[in-house]
DNA sequence: AGCGTGACTGATAATCATTGTCAATAAGGA
DNA sequence: TCCTTATTGACAATGATTATCAGTCACGCT
């Protein structure tokens, strides 16, 4: 009978993820920090597992590894992202007809529970700009 | 003029390289040592590292953040897989027309220097048998 | 074949992200 | 308000990867 209890903290980070950039738990917590918060880190790291395994954020493993994170859209099932590399802004891309091309070549190879990963990066027109800067 | 020296500890690591699973540095590590090899542990990650930058492996991220290596078919451009998330064994898979579809995507949104990773992973049937059994 | 130089190696320390620990705190139902 | 216990935060611990650095050896040159 244990709910989840909405704690100060919860709700700092859950007003801090209403954004379209992905970032790790480490840059979400500074962020946090500079904006006044007193939250751990360790407390970010649950929050955002958690909100992760719930379906409420969106996570992606970046190129070097670290987990970023990002708020996404209320009840969107499945989805993919462009992100760009330098600021981690991303935009959500449609890619028509993966999901059962996927099926498809997974039953073909006879593997099961299968799940899949797409992700575009690039460097967005800011960053690209401020790099000429 | 320096080019790289072929050393005792690199053909040891390419041969070992010679299958089809995709394994972290730490495991190929194991692997090596156990075939009798004495070669370091940083030695395998700089040679993995070094090779995979230079196109002659393929390296993936998976999910809990490590990165993973397996050799990849000479002259091969570009390519994903369908990855073992239990073992690691690998199928290449073709996924026609993506290519194209990731550059219209991104011109669309005014992204530079696009890449893109796609994976499928899932359980192969061996692995699917075993947990069974 | 013998030399010399600098790339390579391996043991180990250092780094970085993430997770575990545990006493103190505070949600939220009774 | 009071109690139970989920949650927090400072810090230690872990696990993967990278940096250090003295010793080694590949290989072009003579």
């Amino acid at each position: 009978m244990t709910a989840t209890r909405m704690t100060r903290q919860r709700r700092e980070i859950l007003d801090a993820l209403d954004t379209r950039d992905f970032r790790s738990a480490q840059s979400w917590h500074e962020h946090l920090r500079s904006e006044g918060s007193t939250v751990g880190l360790a407390t970010v790291y649950r929050a955002l597992t958690a909100l992760a395994d719930a379906g409420e954020v969106d996570s992606v493993v970046s190129e070097s590894g670290e987990t970023l994170y990002r708020r996404c859209e209320a009840g969107e099932e499945h989805h993919h992202h462009l992100r760009c590399r330098v600021c981690g802004r991303a935009v959500e891309i449609d890619v028509p007809s993966f999901e059962s091309y996927a099926a498809a070549i997974a039953t073909e190879h006879g593997y099961a529970e299968i799940s899949h990963t797409i992700e575009l990066t690039g460097v967005c027109p800011a960053c690209a700009a401020r790099d000429r800067g």
